[in-house]
Order: structure tokens, then C-alpha cells, then sequence
DNA sequence: CCCGGAACCTGAAGGC
DNA sequence: TGCCTTCAGGTTCCGG
């Protein structure tokens, strides 16, 4: 499942691949894929436009094309984009580039969603700091939280808080820093936000010099699988040992989604 | 505004 | 063997 680190390594490794090539054609095996505009519209604005810059926000890709205009690509749980893959599968969208080169988005689930736009701000004014931003301290963090009743695995899951943490890097960085899933937001000291925001950019960084976590369908753009989910602690390890003191790692649900953790290691 | 739950989606996995 | 149910989780919507 894309996340944060997941989307990062897409852009890092899509960014030389397509970036100054022109789009010569669109091709919309599954059209429901574009939420706007509509499809015919969006393949008549791509078309002869040319790829300019390649950026991540939260797990939204953004590229930014000649005509002054945005591409925004979620991925949402199960979409990848596979340059020049052949034999993909569940494909619902393919960019041509320069004539020659081949961009496939694949998504099983069908959630994902592609976009065309004339403002980033449209997407990206909703979200909240993202963790590599320079000036997302620990105080912002704090005061980000400051108010929240909430379990801190659900506000962690909250775009509008932070973007691009997901459900198994919230249950990664819950373990790093020691705190329970279910803890309420609005009862973390000071230095347990400190433990989070810390724990948020170490797992987060790691991630991505794994290049992403491949526990589902995620695949990088040459088809190749990330290597992050080798050094998970918690997350997808269910009855495995706590890589700290062998505890069983236990799942429990919260907001519906499966969380991971070590009940010896994160108390209530 | 904040919270929790349901809905969207479909292949995989498990039960019988 | 095969049908059926449940699960996965990022985002959005809705009711309280």
C-alpha cells in the first residue's frame, strides 16, 4: 500500500524516466479512473503536452506539465505506475511518452484516482505538513495534535494532522517511539510528541532508503519490489516475536484498521 | 470542528 | 473441489 515512503520512491525513480518527454497519446482502458475532468477532456489536455517536473505531497504525485497545468495521481491501496513493464496487469490508464515509452497505472482495487488541474492548492491546501517539510518541528506537531480526544494511531492516519503516514508505517513509528495505539491524543506529554515526531522521520526515512515497503500489490516503476517491510518491528508480524523483548507482536482494530504492536512494549 | 463508522473496491485467503 | 464470507486500507461522506 503506497505510502509516504512508497510514493517517494516512485517520484525518485519515475523522475528521470519521464521528465522534458512529451505525451503523445492517452489511453483509458478503465475511464472512471479520472475524477476530473471529464475523460475525453482530460486525454484532449494531455495530449502534446510535455512531463516538466516530478513532485510528492503527502501520497499524492503531482506532476506539473507544459501546459500549466497538474496531473495528480493517488494511488490509494493498490495502484502502482510501471514504466515500460510489460505484461501488466489490471491496467486503467497508459500514457504514451515521445511516441516510444510507456507509462501504465495498474490498480487491482480500482480506488486510485488521477486528476487534472489548473492549482496544486486544490489538492494540497487540505493537506497537513508534510514530515520532511523544514519547519515541521516538534512544537508544530504538538500543536497540530492539541485538541484531539482521538486514539494517536487514528490522528497519526489523519491527513489533515500530517501527510503521508499510513496505516503500517502509524503502527511502525507507535512502536519506535513506545506509545499504544490507542493512547488518547490529548494525553501524550511533551516528550512522548517528541518520541513520535523523532520516530516519524527515522521510520519514514528508512523506508525510503529501502525503497518502499512491498507487503501488497506496491511495485516500483521498473516492476521491482521495495525491501522496507524486511525491517518492520510490528507491522504485518502478527504472533511473530517483538524484536525488542520477544513479546508476541497482537493486532487490534482501530477505526476498522488493523493495528500491529508489542503490549509489552507500548502500555497503555 | 471533532469523532467514529460505513462505503467504495476486488483479489486473496480461510472455513465448511 | 467449490461456494461463501471475510479481510485488506486511503479517502470521503455522513450522522451525532
Amino acid at each position: 500500500m503506497p505510502e509516504l515512503p512508497e510514493v517517494e520512491t516512485i517520484k525518485n525513480e519515475l523522475a528521470p524516466c519521464i521528465i522534458g518527454k512529451r505525451i503523445t497519446d492517452v489511453v483509458l482502458p478503465d475511464s472512471t479512473a479520472v475524477k476530473e475532468p471529464a475523460s475525453d477532456v482530460f486525454i484532449r489536455k494531455l495530449k502534446g503536452t510535455t512531463i516538466e517536473t516530478v513532485r510528492r505531497r503527502g501520497k499524492y504525485l503531482i506532476l506539473q506539465l507544459s501546459n500549466h497545468k497538474f496531473l495528480i495521481i493517488h494511488l490509494r491501496m493498490t495502484g502502482a505506475l510501471l514504466f515500460n513493464c510489460p505484461g501488466e496487469r489490471y491496467v486503467r490508464a497508459v500514457f504514451h511518452l515521445n511516441g516510444r515509452d510507456r507509462l501504465a497505472f495498474a490498480d487491482r482495487r480500482r480506488l486510485g484516482v488521477l486528476r487534472l488541474i489548473d492549482s496544486v492548492g486544490e489538492i494540497t491546501d487540505k493537506l497537513g505538513p508534510d514530515p520532511f517539510a523544514r519547519d515541521f518541528t516538534a512544537a508544530k506537531f504538538a500543536e497540530r495534535l492539541r485538541g484531539r480526544k482521538a486514539p494517536i494511531k487514528a490522528v497519526l492516519l489523519d491527513q489533515h494532522v500530517v501527510a503521508g503516514v499510513g496505516n503500517m508505517y502509524a503502527d511502525e513509528i507507535l512502536f519506535m517511539a513506545k506509545i499504544h495505539p490507542l493512547r488518547k491524543t490529548n494525553t501524550l506529554t511533551a516528550n512522548e510528541i517528541k518520541a513520535i515526531h523523532h520516530a516519524m522521520l527515522r521510520v519514514l526515512r528508512a523506508a525510503i532508503a529501502g525503497k518502499g515497503a512491498s507487503v501488497d500489490t506496491y511495485k516500483r516503476p521498473d516492476g521491482n519490489q521495495g525491501t522496507a517491510h524486511t525491517e518492520f518491528a510490528v507491522a504485518h508480524r502478527l504472533g511473530k516475536p517483538c524484536p525488542g523483548c520477544g513479546t508476541l507482536i497482537q493486532r487490534l482494530p482501530v477505526r476498522n484498521r488493523g493495528s500491529y504492536y508489542c503490549s509489552h512494549c507500548q502500555k497503555l
